[in-house]
RNA sequence: GGAGAGGUGGCCGAGCCCGGUUUAAGGCGCACGCCUGGAACGCGUGUAAACUCGAAAGGGUUUCGAGGGUUCAAAUCCCUCCCUCUCCGCCA
């Protein structure tokens, strides 16, 4: 959410914001009317509620005679209250629902564009891999080898899933722990193991709800949705409390699958394991102090991109504009991998401040010693999506005679082996 | 799923039967002050959030799990729902 006093402060920024990611900026005029309108009722009815407790609070002792004509009048006044708070309640409701509706502004640093292509390259790290031979796009390569199973994934469940099998299943799982352990020794995150599923409250924090509803899987009889990312758990997981100041900044990751309908994308990336209705994901999430927040992007951006470096796989990394950043976020910078097969560089990261986006949906905040609660800045990012980081494992260390090099900060996890060879 | 007990401020906990005398008692914790060479003890003062009026001091409203109802007036009475605990049932 943004900050209504921001708002009124300050519409025409607020507005020329907006206008720079593509949202209407005329949703501002209409948000403001209604605010007012609502302040006045509210006020109106602040001194109704005051005089009716006061006289109640008398009626209680005065004599009889009175009492009868004085009920009345309280009663009139009763009525009124109850009207105005109805209408109190109808005008709330819409202003929240504006509110929630709005999306969050660029930071000045993003540069504005209308569209992905605006996009910025910020800088490349290594050298694509050279072949003398052709290599092969990873869903030949895990056929051939028989760690990847389309057909069977389909069959199980439909379209855009798949089965991954001995050390397919094996580097996938090498990949999670050894990411894991990186995040929780080196780079000082708390691991979580958070639910899969959560409520609607949860998933409003975070911005998925209301406006991206139909994005995401949910139950039909309780109140459940089927988590996008663990950003959702992990960023709600302090949601509605006032931290001690001294515990910033709080740095947990998790590994989850994330669930995804992938409405926005029929028909794009049908190929291979790039894009499912099911994929794993270990996250980082971070509540910072607002100050720190822009520092701790750059760290976060940081901490994805050691992962890429010790895979020893080229990435470079992207710059969002404004038009290309997501619902909540207010600065993006997405890690490509590059990967030879299928001749793309492959989004494995996106990182993101989200400033005090999510903090002033979910009621997140701080406190110093003594002070004013603030409300905290929070931001996530991927280390790493393992189904593109499949991808270009595989697509980058396949070697000419098919099979597939292991690479070497994972030997450990997968009991020393050195080389995928075919089932 | 069934039965019972509960949900009150940062925490503990009284108030609910019997609506108004509670600006939500009391304690703990915390902060500040006094005391002290310094501390403990003791004493005193303060101690939530949101919205809002005000230059400030300060004031107003809302919030006792959530929502609805009764009433001039609800933490207190009624209804619905959620959650926690105990026991039972079912199940990995």
């Amino acid at each position: 959410m943004l900050d209504i006093k921001l708002i009124r402060g300050n519409p025409e920024l607020v507005k020329a914001e907006l206008a720079r990611t593509g949202s209407d900026p005329t949703d501002i005029d209409r948000l403001l009317q209604c605010d007012s309108s609502r302040r006045s009722l509210q006020h109106l009815l602040d001194e109704k509620r005051a005089r009716r407790a006061r006289e109640s609070k008398e009626l209680g002792k005065v004599s009889s005679e009175e009492r009868d004509h004085k009920r009345a009048e309280m009663r009139l006044l009763g009525d009124e209250i109850s009207a105005g708070e109805r209408e109190l309640a109808e005008l709330e409701k819409r202003f929240n629902q504006m509110m929630l509706g709005l999306r969050n502004l660029p930071r000045p640093y993003t540069p504005t564009g209308s569209s992905e292509h605006d996009n910025v390259i910020v800088r490349t790290e290594g050298e694509p891999r050279q072949f003398d031979f052709k290599p092969l796009p990873h869903w030949e390569l895990g056929e051939k080898l028989g760690i990847i199973d389309f057909d069977r994934g389909v069959k199980l469940s439909g379209t855009r899933f798949y089965v991954l099998r001995g050390a397919g299943a094996l580097l996938q799982r090498a990949l999670i722990d050894w990411m894991l352990d990186l995040k929780t020794t080196e780079q000082g995150y708390l691991e979580m193991a958070p639910p899969y599923m959560v409520n609607s409250q949860t998933v409003t924090g975070t911005g998925q709800l209301p406006k991206f509803g139909d994005t995401m899987y949910r139950d039909h009889e309780d109140d459940f949705w089927f988590i996008p990312t663990a950003e959702v758990p992990l960023t709600n997981f302090y949601a509605g409390e006032i931290l001690d100041a001294s515990l910033l900044p709080i740095n947990l990751t998790a590994h989850t699958p994330c669930f995804r309908r992938e409405k926005m994308s029929a028909g794009r990336d049908v190929r291979g394991i790039k894009r499912g209705h099911q994929f794993d994901k270990v996250e980082m999430v971070k509540l910072v102090r607002p100050e720190e927040s822009d520092r701790e992007l750059e760290s976060l951006v940081e901490n994805a991109a050691e992962v890429c470096r010790r895979l020893k796989i080229a990435f470079r990394v992207v710059q969002l504009c404004s038009a290309d950043l997501g619902n909540a976020s207010a600065a993006t910078y997405d890690l490509e991998m590059y990967a030879p097969g299928c001749g793309e560089w492959l989004e494995v990261s996106s990182c993101s401040t989200c400033t005090d986006y999510q903090a002033r949906r979910a009621g997140i905040r701080f406190r110093e010693k003594g002070g004013k609660p603030e409300f905290v800045h929070t931001l996530n990012g991927s280390g790493l999506a393992l189904p593109r980081t499949m991808i270009a494992v595989l697509e980058n260390y396949q070697q000419a005679d098919g099979t597939v090099a292991v690479p070497d900060v994972l030997r450990r996890y997968m009991g020393e082996l050195e080389v995928v060879r075919a089932l």
